[in-house]
DNA sequence: ACCTCACATGAATCGGCGG
DNA sequence: TCCGCCGATTCATGTGAGG
C-alpha cells in the first residue's frame, strides 16, 4: 500500500496516461477526475450567422479511427485507474453525447458502480447556429464507486450547504470558463480548447474528498483539477501528455494560494461529527434522568432512564425504538420525535440539545 | 413500402415488442419514441441482432450476464425499430443512468446518428432519503437520426416559439406526471409505475414530426405517446405487452379530443415557405429594373437588372454573389444584405418585399 | 465615474435542391 | 452521385473603446 511517501504528490507526470498510471501503486488515491478526449467527429467548418469562423477542437488527440479504438483506449486507462483507486475512492468522468455513453458502459463492464450521473448545465453555451438541433447546453458527468459494495465518501452536508440548505440535485448550473480564469498566451489566444471552470471542480472535490486526501487527474490539460485541489487543501497527482500544457498547468498551480483557515475547509457533516448518543444528554444533565419527554402533539409521554432509555407504558428502549412502537411505524428518528418540557412550559426538540453539544456550546 | 393503408394506424398492438415490430413494413413511420424497461426482469425470448437466441433467463445470472442480456434485448428491438423507421425519421429514447449508457452505445453501434442528448430536469424529483448521493433529479433522452447522412425533421421555429423566442436548449424543465394526469385504478392506486408527463411528449412530438405523420411507441405503457400524438393531430402505433396497460391506454386515448384548429397545429417556418426568387420582385415591379440597392451602411450600391441580377462596378450576378464579392466573404445572404430606397429617403430590406408576397399582400 | 455599444467567443458530430 | 447555388441561422458573457 502506498503510504503517500512513494507517491508523486502535487506533481505533474508528463507522459502517456496509461504508462503513468501503471507507475503508481495500487489503491493509493482517494478520488479520480478524468476529462478524456471526447472523440468529436467534426467534418466541415462551422460559421456563425455573421460569417465568423468557430474555433473548433481539431487537435490530433481527439481523433480515433473507430468507436472500437476509442473503447479500447477507454477500457485500458479505466482499468489502470481502478487499480490505482483506493477501495473507498470514487471516480468522476465528464463527457458529451459523443463519448459519454461509451464511457458509462466501460465503467459498468469494469465493475465500477455508478452512484449518479450529473448534468453540468452551461449558463452560456454556444448557440446552434444553423438551427438544425437543440442548443447543446450541457455536459454529463458520471460519479462512480470502485465497486457495488464499496464504501465511499459523500459530503452530504457540504453539498446541502452549497445549495441553500436543500439537497444538491444532479443538475448543476455553472458558467463556462471565460474571462480572466481562462488561460491565454501572450497574444490572448486560449491556451487549451476545453479548459473546465473551477466552479465545477470545486463542487466535485468538495463533494467527494476530505482535506489532505489525494485526487488524481489522468488528463490534466490546463490544470483545473490540480489548481482547485491545491486551493481546497487536497493533494493532487496530474498526468498530462503535452509538455506545453503541463508547463502552463504547473505555472498556474504555483500561483494558487491554498485556503489557510482550517475552519473554512472543514464543512460540518452530521455524519462525521462524533456521534452523540442520547445517553450523553442525560449524563450531562441537559435532559435529567427521570424527566419526561413528549411528542409534538403531546399525545405520548415517556420517562427518561438514567441509561438513556425511554419507558412508556409497556414499551422501553431507545428514543427511536419507543417512538416507532408508539407510532406503529417500522422506524422512527427519535431525535426528531421527542421534545423536552422547557421551564416556560413550552417544548424543545431533543435534537437541539444535541446540536448544542456538537457546536461546543456545552462543555 | 407502406402506403399507410397497410399499417395499424392509431391502434395498440398487444404482444411482444420485437414480434410486433417485425409485423410492420420497413421505412413506414416518421418517428419512434421508446421508454424501454430497465429492470432486467425480462421474460420470453431474447434475440441478438443476428436473430440468435440468448440463453435462457434464470435467477443465478451474474451481473455480466444481466448486462449482456439487456444489451442483446436492446439491440434486437432497436434493429427492428431502425428497419421500421423511415429514412428521414428520428428515434427518441429515454432512460436513467442504469440503462441509458447501454442504450446510447447500442444506438451508435447500430449506425444511428445521435443528434442530441436531452435532459429532462424534474421539477419535483423524489429526494434522496439516505443522504448518500445527489438527488436524482433528471432523466436522459437521446434523439437520433437513422444514419449519419440522413435528413431529418427538426421544427426549429416551433421549438423557439415554445421557449420565449430563444433557441430551445438541451435541458428541459418539466414536472413529474402527478395529479389528475396520472392514471389510477378505482382504489386510487397509480396504474403504471413510470407514466411520463404529457408535457414531455408534447415537446418531443412537436419538435420532430408534422401533423398527419406517424409516431410509433414500442413500449406504450400507459399510453402517453399515443394520447399526445392524437391531440396534436399525429397518427400513432403503440405496442404493449401487458393487456391491462394496453386496455387502460386505449381508454385514455379514446377520451382525447384532437386539436381541431389546423392553424393551431401549423408550424410557422421560413424554411418551409415557397421560395420566391429575387427576379420575381423585379418582374412584379416591387423593385423596378434600373433602380439601385444599398447595403445598410450605404457603403455599396448596385443597379438592379431586368433579369434579377445586380451590377456593382466589376461585379455582376445574384444578390448573394454580389454581396459576397463586395464583403469579400465566402457567402452572403443577399436578402439580409440589400436595401431599397423608399420614397421618404429611408431604406427598406428587400426581404420585406418578399415577405409581402409570401403573406399574399401582393398579387 | 458611469453608461452604451461594438465586438469577440465558447467540446459543435450544425443543408437542400436542382442540374 | 457530384457540384454549385440559394439562402437560413445566434446567446450569454466579458472586454474595451468611446462618449
Amino acid at each position: 500500500m502506498g503510504t503517500g511517501l512513494d507517491l508523486p504528490l502535487d506533481q505533474i507526470l508528463v507522459g502517456d496516461c496509461i504508462e503513468a498510471l501503471r507507475s503508481l501503486p495500487p489503491a493509493s488515491v482517494h478520488a479520480i477526475f478524468a476529462d478524456p478526449p471526447y472523440n468529436l467527429q467534426l467534418r466541415g467548418d462551422l460559421r456563425r450567422p455573421d460569417d465568423s469562423l468557430v474555433d473548433a477542437v481539431d487537435d490530433d488527440w481527439d481523433k480515433y479511427d473507430s468507436f472500437a479504438a476509442y473503447d479500447a483506449f477507454s477500457r485500458a486507462w479505466l482499468t489502470e485507474a481502478r487499480r490505482v483507486l483506493r477501495r473507498d475512492g470514487t471516480l468522476w468522468l465528464i463527457g458529451a453525447y459523443h463519448n459519454i455513453f461509451r464511457l458509462g458502459v466501460a465503467l459498468q463492464d469494469l465493475d465500477f458502480w455508478i452512484l449518479n450521473d450529473v448534468i453540468w448545465r452551461k449558463a452560456n453555451p454556444m448557440p446552434n447556429f444553423r438551427g438544425r438541433r437543440f442548443t447543446n447546453a450541457h455536459e454529463t458527468l458520471i460519479w462512480a464507486a470502485r465497486g457495488q459494495e464499496s464504501k465511499y465518501r459523500f459530503n452530504y452536508a457540504a453539498m446541502k450547504s452549497l445549495n441553500d440548505d436543500q439537497q444538491m440535485r444532479s443538475d448543476w448550473f455553472i458558467p463556462l470558463c471565460t474571462g480572466a480564469e481562462r488561460l491565454r498566451d501572450a497574444a490572448g489566444v486560449k491556451l487549451h480548447p476545453t479548459q473546465k471552470p473551477e466552479a465545477l471542480l470545486h463542487r466535485v472535490i468538495l463533494a467527494s474528498t476530505a482535506p489532505g486526501e489525494i485526487i488524481l487527474d489522468p488528463f490534466l490539460g490546463s490544470g483545473t483539477t490540480a489548481a482547485v485541489a491545491k486551493r481546497l487543501g487536497r493533494h493532487f497527482i496530474g498526468i498530462e501528455r503535452d509538455p506545453g500544457y503541463a508547463a502552463a498547468a504547473a505555472a498556474r498551480i504555483a500561483a494558487i494560494a491554498p485556503i489557510a483557515s482550517a475552519a473554512a475547509l472543514s464543512l460540518p457533516s452530521k455524519r462525521e461529527q462524533p456521534r452523540v448518543p442520547f445517553g450523553v444528554l442525560v449524563e450531562r444533565g441537559l435532559i435529567p434522568a427521570g424527566s419526561r419527554l413528549q411528542d409534538r402533539a403531546r399525545r405520548y409521554s415517556a420517562t427518561v432512564g438514567a441509561d438513556g432509555t425511554l419507558r412508556c407504558g409497556a414499551f422501553a428502549g431507545s428514543i427511536h425504538k419507543v417512538g416507532a412502537a408508539l407510532m406503529e411505524a417500522p422506524s422512527c428518528n427519535g431525535w426528531a420525535f421527542w421534545y423536552a418540557e422547557t421551564p416556560g412550559g413550552g417544548l424543545r426538540l431533543i435534537d437541539e440539545f444535541r446540536a448544542e453539544i456538537n457546536q461546543g456550546l456545552v462543555a
